[in-house]
DNA sequence: TTAAGATTGTTATAATATAACACTATGTAA
DNA sequence: TTACATAGTGTTATATTATAACAATCTTAA
């Protein structure tokens, strides 16, 4: 268990406290009050919660939501569920999906330390409508 | 199978026979003595490659790879593994993975019409170095 | 023919991310 | 306690990636 530093932990709270992923210049924006005025300090701060596992980046979204996986292999094995109209993402956590993923190889004897994997489709709520 | 207007063929033709991923403004560089000389031109013919399935984005590089894998749900289903050293892409073509992705459902409900993977790790030659 | 839809060309601008440099805080080990 | 390494901060400038808005042209099918 890491203790964050004065920025990174400002800017854990907000997307910690955020019902969905947040971007890094509507992270800026919201900051700015407490004193993070430059980009530079917010992609510092979302490089080291990324790389300790604290939040992931939704690579398709170019947003960060927080990990809501404790027990997770952190920044090395990721898997989000994406509603493509209201934009809602969900970590997922299943066990069955990680184990395969984990022990999955290729033909070409690839050695794989990593993965993200992004499911998009439409959420129980905009299914109906 | 689409016939691809003037732009989109020569940016697929570009992309088709490079060895690795291409970036949106390498591309354009690449394409200027063609004629096609502002960013939209690329990102157009770009997005109409990726919707009809003739190349994928890799969402963490912001790059584009043509698609080698003719019987595949294109755009609706991609995998790829990426090497963290060398940067080579390779497009993941593997009937347990793909049936596995295809029936994956989370306890949420969600139904899945599309999926992203990205495996990260050392290729052959980058793992004996 | 003609109208709809797709594609193109162009300028400007928005959104996302990093380089470079100087400085400060923190922990660790002689 | 000092001094050294490592991590974090603040700042300005700039690089990279992507879209808005508008007018013109091409393609295709009723
Ligand atoms: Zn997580
Ligand atoms: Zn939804
Ligand atoms: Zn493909
Ligand atoms: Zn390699």
């Amino acid at each position: 268990m890491q203790t964050l530093s004065k920025n990174q932990q400002i800017i854990f709270d907000l997307i910690n406290k955020s019902p969905e992923p947040l971007k890094a210049y509507t992270i800026l924006y919201n900051v700015q009050k407490k004193g993070i005025k430059a980009p530079l300090q917010v992609y510092r701060a979302l490089d080291k919660l990324v790389e300790i596992g604290k939040i992931h980046k939704i690579e398709s979204r170019n947003a960060f939501i927080a990990c809501h996986n404790s027990s997770c292999q952190v920044a090395k094995a990721t898997a989000f569920s994406i509603c493509e109209i209201c934009e809602k993402v969900t970590e997922i956590s299943n066990d069955s999906l990680s184990k395969y993923l984990a022990n999955f190889k290729d033909k070409d004897g690839m050695k794989y330390i990593k993965y993200n994997l992004e499911f998009f489709g439409l959420c129980k709520k905009c299914k109906v409508k």
